[in-house]
DNA sequence: CAAAATATAGAACGTATGTTCTACTTACAG
DNA sequence: CTGTAAGTAGAACATACGTTCTATATTTTG
Protein backbone atom coordinates (compact mmCIF):
# COMPACT_ATOMS: atom_id res chain seq x y z
CA UNK A 1 0.00 0.00 0.00
CA UNK A 2 1.17 3.37 -1.10
CA UNK A 3 2.34 5.79 1.67
CA UNK A 4 0.31 8.40 2.80
CA UNK A 5 1.50 12.18 3.84
CA UNK A 6 0.95 13.44 7.27
CA UNK A 7 -2.95 15.16 5.83
CA UNK A 8 -3.92 12.34 4.22
CA UNK A 9 -3.23 10.07 7.51
CA UNK A 10 -5.17 12.45 9.84
CA UNK A 11 -7.89 12.61 6.77
CA UNK A 12 -8.21 9.07 6.71
CA UNK A 13 -8.06 8.51 10.63
CA UNK A 14 -11.30 11.06 10.67
CA UNK A 15 -12.93 8.76 7.98
CA UNK A 16 -12.68 5.97 10.61
CA UNK A 17 -13.60 8.16 13.28
CA UNK A 18 -16.53 9.31 11.89
CA UNK A 19 -17.37 6.30 11.05
CA UNK A 20 -17.81 4.75 14.02
CA UNK A 21 -19.28 7.11 15.65
CA UNK A 22 -22.36 7.28 13.44
CA UNK A 23 -22.58 4.59 11.30
CA UNK A 24 -21.69 6.36 8.42
CA UNK A 25 -19.09 8.51 6.80
CA UNK A 26 -18.63 12.53 6.65
CA UNK A 27 -19.65 14.89 3.73
CA UNK A 28 -17.16 17.02 2.34
CA UNK A 29 -18.27 19.66 4.26
CA UNK A 30 -18.32 18.18 7.49
CA UNK A 31 -15.05 17.15 6.53
CA UNK A 32 -13.31 20.72 5.93
CA UNK A 33 -15.63 22.28 9.19
CA UNK A 34 -13.24 19.41 10.95
CA UNK A 35 -9.94 20.28 9.53
CA UNK A 36 -10.58 23.87 9.38
CA UNK A 37 -10.48 24.24 5.79
CA UNK A 38 -11.87 27.15 4.07
CA UNK A 39 -12.82 25.30 0.42
CA UNK A 40 -14.52 22.16 -0.42
CA UNK A 41 -12.14 21.56 -3.55
CA UNK A 42 -9.20 21.04 -0.34
CA UNK A 43 -11.22 18.24 1.58
CA UNK A 44 -12.13 17.10 -1.91
CA UNK A 45 -8.84 17.11 -2.82
CA UNK A 46 -7.09 14.63 -0.44
CA UNK A 47 -10.65 11.89 -0.69
CA UNK A 48 -9.00 11.57 -4.29
CA UNK A 49 -5.76 11.43 -3.02
CA UNK A 50 -6.92 8.30 -0.84
CA UNK A 51 -8.97 6.76 -3.56
CA UNK A 52 -5.96 7.17 -5.85
CA UNK A 53 -3.43 5.41 -3.29
CA UNK A 54 -6.65 2.95 -2.59
CA UNK A 55 -7.51 3.24 0.80
CA UNK A 56 -10.88 4.44 0.20
CA UNK A 57 -13.46 4.27 -2.71
CA UNK A 58 -15.35 7.09 -4.15
CA UNK A 59 -19.26 6.86 -5.17
CA UNK A 60 -19.32 9.96 -7.51
CA UNK A 61 -22.84 11.25 -7.02
CA UNK A 62 -24.17 10.00 -3.65
CA UNK A 63 -23.65 11.96 -0.72
CA UNK A 64 -22.08 10.29 2.03
CA UNK A 65 -20.38 8.05 -0.76
CA UNK A 66 -17.48 6.85 0.98
CA UNK A 67 -16.66 3.39 1.63
CA UNK A 68 -13.63 2.20 3.56
CA UNK A 69 -11.85 -1.79 3.37
CA UNK A 70 -13.98 -4.19 5.27
CA UNK A 71 -11.15 -3.76 7.95
CA UNK A 72 -11.07 -0.22 8.66
CA UNK A 73 -14.77 0.31 9.56
CA UNK A 74 -14.78 -0.56 13.13
CA UNK A 75 -10.86 -0.63 14.11
CA UNK A 76 -10.52 1.32 16.84
CA UNK A 77 -11.64 -2.37 18.92
CA UNK A 78 -9.76 -4.33 16.30
CA UNK A 79 -6.01 -5.16 16.74
CA UNK A 80 -3.85 -3.86 14.29
CA UNK A 81 -1.17 -6.17 12.67
CA UNK A 82 2.15 -4.37 12.15
CA UNK A 83 4.54 -5.45 9.68
CA UNK A 84 7.47 -3.89 8.49
CA UNK A 85 8.16 -0.39 10.34
CA UNK A 86 8.87 2.50 8.14
CA UNK A 87 11.79 4.64 9.50
CA UNK A 88 10.48 7.52 11.23
CA UNK A 89 7.08 6.47 11.54
CA UNK A 90 4.85 5.74 14.71
CA UNK A 91 4.23 2.12 15.31
CA UNK A 92 0.51 2.63 14.76
CA UNK A 93 0.83 4.69 11.61
CA UNK A 94 -1.51 3.48 8.55
CA UNK A 95 0.93 2.64 6.40
CA UNK A 96 2.70 0.21 9.51
CA UNK A 97 -0.96 -1.81 9.41
CA UNK A 98 -0.68 -5.11 7.59
CA UNK A 99 -4.69 -6.30 8.84
CA UNK A 100 -6.46 -6.44 12.01
CA UNK A 101 -7.23 -9.49 13.48
CA UNK A 102 -11.03 -9.96 14.84
CA UNK A 103 -10.54 -9.87 18.65
CA UNK A 104 -11.43 -7.05 20.57
CA UNK A 105 -8.60 -5.24 21.79
CA UNK A 106 -10.11 -5.51 25.77
CA UNK A 107 -10.04 -8.98 24.91
CA UNK A 108 -6.10 -8.86 26.04
CA UNK A 109 -6.50 -5.92 28.59
CA UNK A 110 -4.69 -3.74 26.30
CA UNK A 111 -5.92 -0.73 24.94
CA UNK A 112 -2.53 0.49 23.47
CA UNK A 113 -1.37 -2.74 21.86
CA UNK A 114 -1.05 -4.25 18.28
CA UNK A 115 0.06 -8.13 17.15
CA UNK A 116 3.03 -9.17 15.13
CA UNK A 117 3.23 -12.48 12.97
CA UNK A 118 5.99 -14.71 14.08
CA UNK A 119 8.47 -15.49 11.46
CA UNK A 120 10.77 -18.15 12.15
CA UNK A 121 11.46 -21.00 15.09
CA UNK A 122 13.82 -18.32 17.53
CA UNK A 123 11.23 -18.19 19.81
CA UNK A 124 9.87 -22.17 19.92
CA UNK A 125 11.16 -22.90 23.40
CA UNK A 126 8.63 -19.99 24.80
CA UNK A 127 6.37 -22.15 23.03
CA UNK A 128 5.62 -19.50 20.26
CA UNK A 129 5.52 -21.43 16.47
CA UNK A 130 6.48 -20.21 13.07
CA UNK A 131 3.09 -18.08 12.16
CA UNK A 132 1.62 -17.58 15.49
CA UNK A 133 0.55 -13.85 15.97
CA UNK A 134 1.81 -12.26 19.30
CA UNK A 135 -0.16 -9.30 20.75
CA UNK A 136 2.31 -6.68 22.32
CA UNK A 137 1.48 -4.42 24.76
CA UNK A 138 2.99 -0.85 24.24
CA UNK A 139 5.11 0.35 26.29
CA UNK A 140 8.71 1.13 26.32
CA UNK A 141 10.05 -0.39 29.63
CA UNK A 142 10.40 -3.88 30.15
CA UNK A 143 11.36 -6.06 33.03
CA UNK A 144 13.79 -8.93 33.32
CA UNK A 145 12.36 -11.57 31.53
CA UNK A 146 9.56 -10.62 29.97
CA UNK A 147 9.34 -11.21 26.40
CA UNK A 148 9.31 -7.96 24.59
CA UNK A 149 8.82 -6.87 20.96
CA UNK A 150 11.73 -4.91 20.16
CA UNK A 151 12.52 -2.62 16.49
CA UNK A 152 16.14 -3.21 15.49
CA UNK A 153 16.89 -1.97 11.60
CA UNK A 154 12.98 -1.22 10.78
CA UNK A 155 12.57 -4.86 11.81
CA UNK A 156 10.31 -5.91 14.84
CA UNK A 157 12.00 -9.38 16.28
CA UNK A 158 10.64 -10.98 19.62
CA UNK A 159 13.28 -11.61 22.61
CA UNK A 160 13.75 -11.86 26.38
CA UNK A 161 14.46 -8.88 27.77
CA UNK A 162 17.87 -8.69 30.40
CA UNK A 163 19.51 -5.98 31.92
CA UNK A 164 22.54 -5.82 33.53
CA UNK A 165 24.28 -3.10 34.78
CA UNK A 166 25.83 -1.54 31.75
CA UNK A 167 24.16 -3.54 29.27
CA UNK A 168 20.97 -4.91 27.91
CA UNK A 169 20.87 -8.44 26.47
CA UNK A 170 18.26 -10.09 24.30
CA UNK A 171 18.10 -13.58 24.03
CA UNK A 172 16.49 -16.05 22.04
CA UNK A 173 14.18 -18.45 23.06
CA UNK A 174 16.19 -21.17 21.16
CA UNK A 175 19.86 -22.12 21.55
CA UNK A 176 20.41 -22.17 17.83
CA UNK A 177 20.56 -18.27 17.67
CA UNK A 178 23.25 -16.22 19.83
CA UNK A 179 21.92 -13.18 22.10
CA UNK A 180 22.34 -9.55 21.08
CA UNK A 181 24.03 -7.45 23.29
CA UNK A 182 23.93 -3.69 23.43
CA UNK A 183 25.94 -1.98 25.77
CA UNK A 184 24.75 1.25 27.62
CA UNK A 185 26.34 3.70 25.11
CA UNK A 186 24.98 1.85 22.02
CA UNK A 187 21.40 1.50 23.60
CA UNK A 188 19.69 3.71 20.49
CA UNK A 189 19.92 1.19 18.11
CA UNK A 190 17.05 -0.40 18.91
CA UNK A 191 14.02 0.51 20.69
CA UNK A 192 11.72 -1.15 22.63
CA UNK A 193 7.86 -1.43 21.16
CA UNK A 194 5.92 -3.47 23.80
CA UNK A 195 5.83 -6.24 26.21
CA UNK A 196 4.36 -9.63 25.21
CA UNK A 197 0.32 -9.88 26.65
CA UNK A 198 -0.97 -12.76 24.42
CA UNK A 199 -1.14 -15.46 21.76
CA UNK A 200 -2.99 -16.32 18.89
CA UNK A 201 -2.65 -19.08 16.95
CA UNK A 202 -4.59 -20.05 13.69
CA UNK A 203 -4.03 -23.20 12.79
CA UNK A 204 -5.98 -27.40 11.96
CA UNK B 1 -37.21 -3.78 22.65
CA UNK B 2 -40.77 -3.43 20.87
CA UNK B 3 -41.37 -6.15 18.63
CA UNK B 4 -41.34 -5.45 14.85
CA UNK B 5 -43.77 -6.30 12.07
CA UNK B 6 -42.56 -7.87 9.18
CA UNK B 7 -42.14 -5.52 6.38
CA UNK B 8 -40.41 -3.39 9.26
CA UNK B 9 -37.77 -6.36 9.82
CA UNK B 10 -36.75 -6.49 5.83
CA UNK B 11 -36.06 -2.52 6.21
CA UNK B 12 -33.84 -3.51 9.20
CA UNK B 13 -32.63 -6.05 7.70
CA UNK B 14 -31.78 -4.21 4.60
CA UNK B 15 -30.14 -1.50 6.26
CA UNK B 16 -27.45 -3.87 8.00
CA UNK B 17 -27.23 -5.60 4.75
CA UNK B 18 -26.48 -2.12 2.85
CA UNK B 19 -24.11 -1.57 5.51
CA UNK B 20 -21.92 -3.63 5.67
CA UNK B 21 -21.71 -4.12 1.69
CA UNK B 22 -20.52 -0.14 1.05
CA UNK B 23 -20.09 1.21 4.43
CA UNK B 24 -22.88 3.67 4.87
CA UNK B 25 -26.60 3.82 5.23
CA UNK B 26 -28.85 3.49 1.91
CA UNK B 27 -31.14 6.24 0.98
CA UNK B 28 -34.48 6.87 1.42
CA UNK B 29 -34.63 6.66 -2.49
CA UNK B 30 -32.55 3.63 -2.88
CA UNK B 31 -34.96 1.61 -0.34
CA UNK B 32 -37.47 2.17 -2.40
CA UNK B 33 -35.92 1.45 -5.37
CA UNK B 34 -34.93 -1.88 -3.41
CA UNK B 35 -38.37 -2.97 -2.45
CA UNK B 36 -40.42 -1.23 -4.95
CA UNK B 37 -41.85 1.67 -3.13
CA UNK B 38 -43.31 3.95 -5.85
CA UNK B 39 -43.58 6.84 -2.79
CA UNK B 40 -40.72 8.41 -0.67
CA UNK B 41 -42.82 8.78 2.28
CA UNK B 42 -43.43 4.62 2.23
CA UNK B 43 -39.84 4.28 3.17
CA UNK B 44 -39.58 7.20 5.11
CA UNK B 45 -42.50 5.70 7.01
CA UNK B 46 -40.83 2.72 8.00
CA UNK B 47 -37.74 4.59 8.79
CA UNK B 48 -39.74 6.26 11.37
CA UNK B 49 -41.08 3.37 12.81
CA UNK B 50 -37.83 1.88 13.48
CA UNK B 51 -36.57 5.06 14.88
CA UNK B 52 -39.72 5.21 17.33
CA UNK B 53 -39.03 1.34 18.38
CA UNK B 54 -35.41 2.29 19.36
CA UNK B 55 -33.92 -0.08 16.43
CA UNK B 56 -32.79 3.29 14.46
CA UNK B 57 -31.12 6.73 15.21
CA UNK B 58 -31.96 9.22 12.49
CA UNK B 59 -29.90 12.69 12.17
CA UNK B 60 -32.60 15.03 10.44
CA UNK B 61 -31.39 16.49 7.31
CA UNK B 62 -28.27 14.77 6.60
CA UNK B 63 -27.88 12.57 3.46
CA UNK B 64 -27.77 8.81 4.91
CA UNK B 65 -28.37 10.05 8.01
CA UNK B 66 -29.13 6.80 9.35
CA UNK B 67 -27.30 5.10 12.63
CA UNK B 68 -27.53 1.46 13.45
CA UNK B 69 -26.21 0.84 16.78
CA UNK B 70 -23.11 -0.76 16.98
CA UNK B 71 -24.34 -4.24 18.07
CA UNK B 72 -26.26 -4.24 14.57
CA UNK B 73 -23.16 -2.89 12.53
CA UNK B 74 -21.21 -6.17 12.70
CA UNK B 75 -23.23 -9.14 14.38
CA UNK B 76 -20.57 -10.03 17.15
CA UNK B 77 -20.36 -13.70 17.49
CA UNK B 78 -18.29 -15.08 20.32
CA UNK B 79 -16.49 -18.41 20.95
CA UNK B 80 -17.67 -19.93 24.17
CA UNK B 81 -15.18 -21.59 26.66
CA UNK B 82 -16.44 -25.02 28.18
CA UNK B 83 -15.56 -26.34 30.81
CA UNK B 84 -16.97 -29.58 32.68
CA UNK B 85 -19.31 -31.52 30.55
CA UNK B 86 -22.26 -32.45 32.37
CA UNK B 87 -23.50 -36.45 31.27
CA UNK B 88 -25.88 -36.19 28.62
CA UNK B 89 -26.02 -32.53 27.44
CA UNK B 90 -24.99 -31.07 24.26
CA UNK B 91 -21.42 -29.84 24.13
CA UNK B 92 -22.83 -26.54 23.64
CA UNK B 93 -25.41 -26.50 26.45
CA UNK B 94 -25.69 -23.43 28.43
CA UNK B 95 -24.96 -25.30 31.63
CA UNK B 96 -21.28 -26.50 30.37
CA UNK B 97 -20.47 -22.45 29.11
CA UNK B 98 -18.04 -21.40 31.71
CA UNK B 99 -17.19 -17.87 29.69
CA UNK B 100 -16.46 -16.36 26.59
CA UNK B 101 -13.61 -15.35 24.38
CA UNK B 102 -14.18 -11.53 22.94
CA UNK B 103 -12.73 -13.41 19.51
CA UNK B 104 -15.45 -13.87 16.75
CA UNK B 105 -15.99 -17.35 15.47
CA UNK B 106 -15.35 -16.52 11.78
CA UNK B 107 -11.96 -15.54 12.99
CA UNK B 108 -11.24 -19.31 13.39
CA UNK B 109 -12.76 -19.64 9.95
CA UNK B 110 -15.27 -22.38 12.49
CA UNK B 111 -18.79 -21.37 12.82
CA UNK B 112 -19.38 -23.84 14.90
CA UNK B 113 -16.91 -24.36 17.58
CA UNK B 114 -15.67 -23.82 21.42
CA UNK B 115 -12.69 -23.21 23.59
CA UNK B 116 -11.14 -25.30 26.36
CA UNK B 117 -8.52 -23.98 28.87
CA UNK B 118 -5.76 -26.58 28.64
CA UNK B 119 -4.84 -27.86 32.50
CA UNK B 120 -1.24 -28.90 33.09
CA UNK B 121 1.57 -29.72 31.13
CA UNK B 122 0.36 -32.70 29.24
CA UNK B 123 0.68 -30.80 25.04
CA UNK B 124 3.91 -28.58 25.55
CA UNK B 125 5.39 -30.40 22.90
CA UNK B 126 3.13 -29.35 20.71
CA UNK B 127 3.50 -25.65 22.35
CA UNK B 128 0.73 -25.80 24.29
CA UNK B 129 0.90 -24.35 27.94
CA UNK B 130 -0.91 -24.52 31.09
CA UNK B 131 -3.59 -22.09 30.67
CA UNK B 132 -4.02 -21.58 27.20
CA UNK B 133 -7.29 -21.50 25.04
CA UNK B 134 -7.80 -23.97 22.48
CA UNK B 135 -10.64 -23.60 20.19
CA UNK B 136 -12.22 -26.11 18.90
CA UNK B 137 -13.56 -26.77 15.42
CA UNK B 138 -16.83 -29.45 16.19
CA UNK B 139 -16.57 -32.55 14.40
CA UNK B 140 -16.87 -36.18 15.08
CA UNK B 141 -14.50 -37.71 12.34
CA UNK B 142 -10.25 -36.82 13.01
CA UNK B 143 -7.19 -37.78 10.63
CA UNK B 144 -4.27 -39.30 11.70
CA UNK B 145 -1.90 -37.09 13.54
CA UNK B 146 -4.74 -34.01 14.34
CA UNK B 147 -5.22 -32.42 17.94
CA UNK B 148 -8.68 -33.39 19.43
CA UNK B 149 -10.73 -32.84 21.40
CA UNK B 150 -12.33 -35.99 23.71
CA UNK B 151 -14.66 -36.33 26.17
CA UNK B 152 -13.55 -39.00 28.44
CA UNK B 153 -15.40 -39.84 31.69
CA UNK B 154 -17.07 -36.21 31.47
CA UNK B 155 -13.72 -34.85 31.07
CA UNK B 156 -12.45 -33.01 28.16
CA UNK B 157 -8.68 -33.90 27.24
CA UNK B 158 -6.61 -32.53 24.55
CA UNK B 159 -4.44 -35.70 22.29
CA UNK B 160 -2.93 -36.93 19.25
CA UNK B 161 -5.66 -39.02 17.41
CA UNK B 162 -4.17 -42.21 15.51
CA UNK B 163 -6.58 -44.99 14.53
CA UNK B 164 -4.65 -47.90 13.46
CA UNK B 165 -6.47 -51.07 11.97
CA UNK B 166 -8.38 -52.20 15.49
CA UNK B 167 -7.86 -49.75 17.91
CA UNK B 168 -7.16 -45.91 18.61
CA UNK B 169 -4.69 -44.32 19.70
CA UNK B 170 -4.73 -40.98 21.87
CA UNK B 171 -1.13 -39.95 22.71
CA UNK B 172 0.13 -36.64 24.69
CA UNK B 173 2.35 -34.14 23.42
CA UNK B 174 5.13 -35.32 26.01
CA UNK B 175 6.56 -38.24 27.31
CA UNK B 176 5.77 -38.15 30.86
CA UNK B 177 2.38 -39.10 29.95
CA UNK B 178 1.22 -42.59 28.63
CA UNK B 179 -0.63 -43.18 25.85
CA UNK B 180 -4.28 -43.82 26.02
CA UNK B 181 -5.06 -46.85 23.69
CA UNK B 182 -8.75 -47.95 22.86
CA UNK B 183 -10.06 -51.19 21.33
CA UNK B 184 -12.74 -50.89 18.24
CA UNK B 185 -15.40 -52.79 20.65
CA UNK B 186 -14.50 -50.48 23.57
CA UNK B 187 -15.10 -47.23 21.10
CA UNK B 188 -17.82 -46.12 23.24
CA UNK B 189 -15.92 -45.15 26.20
CA UNK B 190 -14.80 -41.72 25.00
CA UNK B 191 -15.77 -39.10 22.08
CA UNK B 192 -14.32 -37.22 19.64
CA UNK B 193 -15.91 -33.49 20.21
CA UNK B 194 -13.78 -31.65 17.39
CA UNK B 195 -10.24 -31.33 16.54
CA UNK B 196 -8.01 -28.03 17.40
CA UNK B 197 -8.74 -24.82 14.75
CA UNK B 198 -6.39 -21.94 16.94
CA UNK B 199 -5.05 -21.51 19.94
CA UNK B 200 -5.40 -18.28 22.48
CA UNK B 201 -2.95 -17.39 25.07
CA UNK B 202 -3.40 -14.19 27.38
CA UNK B 203 -0.11 -13.99 29.23
CA UNK B 204 2.11 -11.18 30.44
C1' DC C 1 16.58 24.11 -11.83
C1' DA C 2 12.27 22.38 -13.63
C1' DA C 3 8.56 19.25 -13.01
C1' DA C 4 5.48 16.90 -10.11
C1' DA C 5 3.11 16.23 -5.88
C1' DT C 6 0.97 18.44 -1.95
C1' DA C 7 -1.92 21.80 0.03
C1' DT C 8 -5.16 25.44 -0.06
C1' DA C 9 -8.95 29.13 -1.54
C1' DG C 10 -13.17 30.81 -3.83
C1' DA C 11 -17.11 30.48 -6.59
C1' DA C 12 -20.75 28.65 -9.53
C1' DC C 13 -23.68 24.79 -10.84
C1' DG C 14 -26.66 20.90 -10.85
C1' DT C 15 -28.57 17.23 -8.72
C1' DA C 16 -29.13 14.11 -4.81
C1' DT C 17 -31.70 13.83 -0.80
C1' DG C 18 -34.68 14.63 3.28
C1' DT C 19 -39.16 16.75 4.61
C1' DT C 20 -43.90 17.39 4.62
C1' DC C 21 -48.74 17.41 3.14
C1' DT C 22 -52.76 15.08 1.38
C1' DA C 23 -55.11 10.91 0.38
C1' DC C 24 -56.35 5.99 0.06
C1' DT C 25 -56.43 0.93 1.56
C1' DT C 26 -56.47 -2.96 4.72
C1' DA C 27 -56.45 -5.24 9.16
C1' DC C 28 -57.59 -5.35 13.81
C1' DA C 29 -59.17 -4.18 18.59
C1' DG C 30 -62.69 -1.99 21.45
C1' DC D 1 -69.11 0.13 13.84
C1' DT D 2 -65.45 3.17 14.75
C1' DG D 3 -60.94 4.46 15.76
C1' DT D 4 -56.08 3.24 15.42
C1' DA D 5 -51.96 1.25 13.37
C1' DA D 6 -49.63 -0.49 9.27
C1' DG D 7 -48.81 0.15 4.59
C1' DT D 8 -48.77 2.70 0.25
C1' DA D 9 -49.00 6.67 -3.39
C1' DG D 10 -48.05 11.27 -5.45
C1' DA D 11 -46.32 15.77 -5.50
C1' DA D 12 -44.01 20.07 -4.17
C1' DC D 13 -40.17 22.20 -1.82
C1' DA D 14 -35.91 23.52 0.32
C1' DT D 15 -31.42 22.42 0.99
C1' DA D 16 -27.63 19.21 1.57
C1' DC D 17 -24.05 17.69 -1.13
C1' DG D 18 -20.81 16.44 -4.86
C1' DT D 19 -18.47 18.35 -8.99
C1' DT D 20 -15.64 21.27 -11.48
C1' DC D 21 -12.96 25.32 -12.86
C1' DT D 22 -9.52 28.82 -11.86
C1' DA D 23 -5.59 30.27 -8.98
C1' DT D 24 -1.69 30.33 -5.81
C1' DA D 25 2.02 28.76 -2.58
C1' DT D 26 5.07 25.18 -0.81
C1' DT D 27 7.62 21.03 -0.82
C1' DT D 28 9.69 17.04 -3.02
C1' DT D 29 11.94 14.81 -6.62
C1' DG D 30 14.51 13.76 -10.85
Amino acid sequence: MENLSSKQSQVLRFLMDFNADYGFPPTIRELCDHFGFKSLNTAHFHLRSLEKKGYIQIHPGKGRGITLPEARRLPERKIPVVGRIAAGLPILALENIEDFLGIDKGFFCTEKSFAVQVKGDSMVDAHIQDGDYVIIKIQDQAQNGDIVAALIDDEVTLKYFYRRKRQIRLESANPKYPPLIFKKEEARSFRILGIMAGLVRKRQ
